[in-house]
DNA sequence: CATGAATGAGCATTCATTCAT
DNA sequence: TATGAATGAATGCTCATTCAT
């Protein structure tokens, strides 16, 4: 059919208000808000969020696999750079701003839920690899400590991420610099 | 009556019972447990848990507050002491190994729950201050960066204490000292 | 339009299509599966069902009322027969092989569900009279208890044919036969 | 407690709210009738019926055990009787009084739905065995088809008692005593 | 004081049905 | 005519909280 395009756009769209919808709820009240608030924001009916994203996880990593690329890209980037140490600090102050601005993918991360479960493997997946190169340089050039692994140490810049009354973005930035400083 | 005294000793003794239950639930499934769990760990009614607390945030709190007060001792025992750098390693590791047993916690102590504030208001209140002796002992020897608060090396040290898979208690220490080596 | 024929000769391929799809859903999952699966079977959306079959009642009979109409034309036939009670023994027989094979519409026909009160009807209409004949046909003959009416004498049949656990299409047919025996 | 009593007093009679109300709406509108209504009709809130059964086939197991037991008993009474072939016939006879007067058991019987697997259990430990003894003293005497077994009776009996338009009560009675006539 | 029965709001999820394209 | 996206009512279930005994 000719109208066919038409439908399609329209479910991105639709697609895409659900996203924008889920990434304002996820960081208001967390990634365990409510599907109602999200279809609420987003100005659909709940249904609809279950037809793009049949479970929570799946629109969880919908709302945060962009900037996730994004990320290991930029590791990608930065990879074989001729100041392994550097690159990796600006990777990690790159992935801490990443995370202190979509706030909730901190608890998101550090949940155990079995819903967040391929969250997990996302990462895993994608940015642990990319880090862990990063990492390696690094270590290669005796410019961080042997003992550090890519996934802790990104687990702790994760949990260093979750802000607070009190804790704001840039105590994060400061903590994560000086445990980095403490890795080499 | 003369069984005032008996009436409450049981009281007490219910209230003891409480705390050992919550705790030991509070550990195994989080501080947002349902109340019935706890209830039935103490082996007493729900209404039970409600009169001796009235709300989740005071059990919360009245079953951390004897380590969080023990905690607040070690550091006034340590405070003054002839090697100020050292005595803050100590108490922070303390603090890690009562964060990391006692999990629920850590993710207590993040919450931004509404429900949890109180905990919040407690730390504050006594283990900041306690903690901020050390932090400021070390700072006037020179063996911590004085842009160190006490209350954001708490907080991130309590970040850093949030375990999951494939991040264990070893991992939380670790990254803890690397902090900590970052702060000098 | 010259393509007039060929859109109502699509429309009638897709009819075709939906109740080959039916057929197979209702004998899977039983005449209230969802519309969706049906529609999905047929590689059809879901208004193309509505289109052509505003309500489940309507698909439910057009699903069946070919099988329907073979045996009231099978009725017809055996109608007459020099052996009036092996006649009916052998449509009841035929009518079982149908009805434990399209399995689901045993419970259709059982269910007082108003969407498929029509099928009732349907039966009524065409299987009640057809099988009245060979009844009539018996009783005259003193081959069956004069007690027995069609209908009554179908609706057991059909209870009969309704299958499950340990009660399979053997087990429907042995007893079918005796309810015959008894009918005698 | 004193009045320890009385709260269990009011929990029994909330129970037997429950089951009069959901025989009553079980027999409406079949064993999957919603929570919410058969709360409505007791008179008390949903939670109070997970309360007392935590799932549906407790529910159901609960209103018909009394009569399933009682059908139990009295074959038991009937078994060893002198005239097994007619000890037989009074208890199925009571059975499809049973069965037809509650209905709903009847559909429950014959669905093979997951929740209701209980009572298919409840029905097989007791009921099958009692009936298999009245079954095999008619075998022994000759009174009965050897190759009739109680399950695939009582699977039978159970689908002739599924009521409808046009199919009542009577017609139930008439036919399974035309099935056991055919069972000899 | 203790109890636990009762309540009902809250949330997830499914699916029949409508309607713009 | 066909499509399938969108809708929302219906339903199951959990759990915090109250209160009569």
């Amino acid at each position: 059919m000719g109208d066919e395009g038409a439908r399609v756009a329209g479910a991105r769209r639709t697609r895409e208000a659900l996203l924008e919808a889920a990434a304002q709820v996820f960081a208001e009240r967390g990634v365990q808000a409510p599907v109602r608030d999200i279809a609420g924001r987003a100005g659909v009916g709940v249904g609809t969020v279950y037809r793009h994203f049949p479970d929570r996880a799946e629109l969880v990593i919908a709302v945060y696999r962009h900037q996730i690329d994004e990320c290991a890209a930029l590791a990608e980037e930065l990879t074989g750079s001729p100041e392994p140490g550097q690159a990796l600090e600006r990777w990690i102050c790159a992935f801490v701003e990443f995370l202190v601005t979509k706030h909730g993918l901190g608890v998101a991360l550090q949940s155990d839920d079995m819903s967040l479960r391929s969250l997990h493997s996302l990462m895993l997946d994608t940015l642990v690899p990319a880090c862990g190169r990063l990492v390696d340089g690094a270590v290669a050039r005796g410019e961080l400590d042997p003992g550090v692994t890519a996934y802790a140490l990104m687990r702790a810049v994760g949990n260093l991420c979750l802000l607070g009354p009190g804790y704001d973005r840039e105590d994060a930035h400061a903590m994560v610099a000086r445990l980095l400083a403490g890795c080499r």
